[in-house]
DNA sequence: GCTAAATGTTGAT
DNA sequence: TCAACCTTTAGCT
C-alpha cells in the first residue's frame, strides 16, 4: 500500500473499530512475529498472525466482507484484509513496551543484538532447536527457519545450547539475517542455494533442505531426512549431516 | 467433497 | 501437556 492515509473498519472487534476508524496510520513496526501500528493518541494496534492469520491486499474497490474479517485497512487505492490472527487488539504504549521487552533480538531489526541471544543460549541446557523457538531468546525465527538454519550449519538439533560453539552461533545469526531479509523481499521462504531451471524459475521442491522433507533423501548426503516432535512442533533434520 | 495439518501463542488442567 | 483459536490448502477419496 503506497499511501498511509488508512481507515480501519469491519469485524467483530467493534471496540477497536470505533477507536481507530478513520485514523491515520502514523507508524508501523514489526518485532519478531508481532506487528504494531501507531494511530496516535496512545492508540497502538497489536497484530499477531499466529499459525494461520493472514493479510490479503488488493486494489480498490474492496470486495464485500465475508467470513470472520478481523480488520480492513482502506487507503486511497488499495485495501488489506486481516483474517484468522491470534491477536488483533488495541494497546497502550506501555502494553506495547511490555511485549517488546520480553522479546529477544529479531534478525530482521537493525537494532538487534545477537549477543543478547548468545547470553541465553550459552547458559542453557535446553536443545538448541528448542531455544531457537523461544521468542524471549530470539524473536521471529519460526519452525521453517529453525530446521533450515540448523541444517545449513550442520548443527545437531538436540545439542544443548551451552555446548554450541560461539563462532557457529555468530555464523548462524549472520545467515538468518540474510535468509530472513530475502524472505521478506520475495514473500516466501527459500533456504537452499539458488538453483534455477533453464527458464530461470526456482523449483518449488527445492525451497528447503530438510523442512517437511522427512523420509526423502538429504540433498547433501542422500540419507533419509528424519522428523520428530520437539516442543510441540515438528522438527526435521538430517541425522548424518547434523551430528 | 472431506480431513488433517500448517510459517504460533496463550491459558487451562 | 493439551486444547483452543479459526483459515487455508494439500492430499486423499
Amino acid at each position: 500500500m503506497s499511501k498511509l492515509n488508512l481507515s480501519v473498519a469491519v469485524g467483530p472487534y467493534d471496540r477497536t473499530r470505533a477507536l481507530i476508524d478513520g485514523s491515520v496510520l502514523r507508524r508501523a513496526e514489526a518485532w519478531g512475529k508481532h506487528l504494531f501500528h501507531d494511530y496516535g493518541a496512545g492508540r497502538h494496534l497489536h497484530v499477531h498472525l499466529g499459525l494461520y492469520g493472514k493479510f490479503v491486499s488488493g486494489r480498490l474497490p474492496a470486495p464485500a466482507p465475508w467470513g470472520q474479517l478481523r480488520l480492513r485497512l482502506v487507503g486511497e487505492e488499495a485495501y488489506a484484509d486481516l483474517r484468522g490472527p491470534t491477536a488483533c487488539e488495541l494497546l497502550t504504549r506501555a502494553e506495547v513496551r511490555a511485549i517488546q521487552d520480553r522479546l529477544g533480538p529479531d534478525p530482521l531489526r537493525r537494532d538487534a543484538d545477537p549477543e543478547r541471544a548468545w547470553t541465553r543460549i550459552s547458559r542453557s541446557r535446553a536443545p538448541i532447536a528448542a531455544l531457537l523457538m523461544q521468542q524471549e531468546v530470539v524473536a521471529g525465527i519460526g519452525n521453517v527457519y529453525r530446521a533450515e538454519i540448523l541444517f545449513r550449519h550442520r548443527v545437531d538439533p538436540y545439542l544443548p545450547g551451552r555446548e554450541l560453539d560461539r563462532a557457529v552461533w555468530e555464523a548462524m545469526w549472520d545467515d538468518l539475517v540474510v535468509l530472513m531479509k530475502a524472505g521478506v523481499r520475495s514473500g516466501r521462504i527459500i533456504t537452499t542455494e539458488r538453483e534455477h531451471r533453464p527458464g530461470g524459475r526456482l523449483t518449488r521442491d527445492k525451497a528447503s533442505y530438510v523442512y517437511r522433507r522427512d523420509g526423502q533423501p538429504c540433498r547433501v548426503c542422500g540419507n533419509r531426512v528424519a522428523t520428530a516432535e520437539l516442543v510441540a512442533r515438528n522438527l526435521f533434520w538430517c541425522p548424518v549431516c547434523q551430528s
